[in-house]
DNA sequence: CTCTCCATATTTGGATCCAATATTGAAAAT
DNA sequence: ATTTTCAATATTGGATCCAAATATGGAGAG
């Protein structure tokens, strides 16, 4: 018997407290802007402070905590203009995800795209914000899986991190779970006509509402 | 008196230790795909293995080593696919920085581009390899960091880094120093006439030299 | 009452030590 | 001779301990 209580537990420390920190930054537990006490993180974890500080050099690679020597690790915060050129980089990034897929996209393929589209249904029927933001991200990184570009699926996956901490707040909103459900099935709609220029243009107006939302969400200051 | 050497050192031991690797590795003292021993180089350089092993998981993060639990890191490979798919990524996101420099460029920016130029013709002429590299990128990130978007500017040199142990390579051979000179006066000519599209152009060009030459150079199999 | 300075406490950075895993090589069985 | 097994060894992963740097708080001078 090898169950963990939730899912088995990965094989390294620094691998489960990286994914712990993850979930804790995603859901919000631990705020942007933040300070990170290596001490009592590493109690809480139950482990020592050598593999949670491996696992929060990866998130800062990653761009989801900042660090400055001998002063520490934060939760990073996104300024408005932060997150508009992280958009804006996911944009010029995912047309060319999108436009490699499009002719690569199988049979297979559009089946993951569909079931992930139903778990996509199911949560927005539900009103469930975690399961939204999971099955959304998976619809999306799905697509980007079929462009053959491995380097350039893991810069978006990324990219998606750092906006994670705010994509919650999105979802709260009902109006736009139903929307993102329309949207998604616009994309799909285009994806199986194989119309590569419509696909992008649906995607990118999915990205601006939710730049948009985000940005009448955001507090005036950071 | 602070004076210590190669420059002075870094506050941390594993800021001294990513920059000392990152030399490693772009010079080629560290071969692509060669494994890493920790405490073999932890005791070269003078530390412990931890904040070695903290330099590290910011250059997985980079991509300039890999990692697999439980068999450590070895300095990363890239396949001829790979090195595509990265210049490709780049042409993407170096457009956008000059489009958004491009209108954006002050006298002092300019001043900046030049003295630069001037230290590729110097080290092309002297046919310094590893000045070469350095004032080549220089050239670039200057320009690229006039676009104002600080994330950009971090990815592409994040991109940069990953093709860095191959660089020195493409400067080996005098005939593409020169032509590096030539193609950097024409960007320059285009930015000084605030014509985004023929800077974008000629960069492309050089961008395009570039693979297609590592292409004759790196062998068949990786 | 405010500001400066210094001692104290907290927190991060690094070294050493031990444990867990993977690799290697030799002996034994087929 | 070849393959399998198992023990010995090398290497990575993690915990604890100590040092260095920073933040805190109070005493004293103005």
């Amino acid at each position: 018997m090898s169950s963990d209580g939730a899912g088995r537990r990965p094989p390294t420390a620094q691998q489960f407290v990286l994914a712990e920190l993850r979930r804790a930054i995603t859901t919000g537990r631990l705020r942007p802007g933040a300070p990170i006490r290596q001490d009592a993180l590493a109690e809480e974890l139950q482990v020592s402070r050598v593999p949670l500080r491996e696992a929060l050099k990866t998130l800062e690679g990653e761009g989801l905590v900042t660090y400055k020597a001998h002063k520490g690790y934060c939760v990073a915060t996104l300024s408005l203009d932060d997150l508009r050129e992280v958009y804006r980089i996911r944009e010029l990034l995912e047309e060319e995800a999108v436009r490699r897929a499009v002719p690569r996209l199988t049979d297979a393929d559009f089946d993951r795209l569909e079931a992930a589209q139903s778990d996509v249904e199911r949560a927005a029927a539900a009103g469930d914000v975690l399961a939204m933001a999971t099955a959304n991200r998976l619809f999306h990184m799905t697509l980007f899986d079929c462009a053959g570009m491995p380097r350039l699926a893991r810069l978006i996956r990324t990219l998606w991190d750092t906006t994670d901490a705010y994509r919650s707040m999105y979802y709260g909103e009902g109006g736009n779970r139903e929307r993102v459900v329309k949207e998604h099935r616009a994309t799909l709609d285009a994806l199986r006509r194989r119309s590569a220029d419509e696909a992008v243009a649906t995607l990118d107006v999915h990205r601006d509402h939710a730049v948009t939302e985000l940005e009448s969400l955001l507090p005036a200051s950071p």
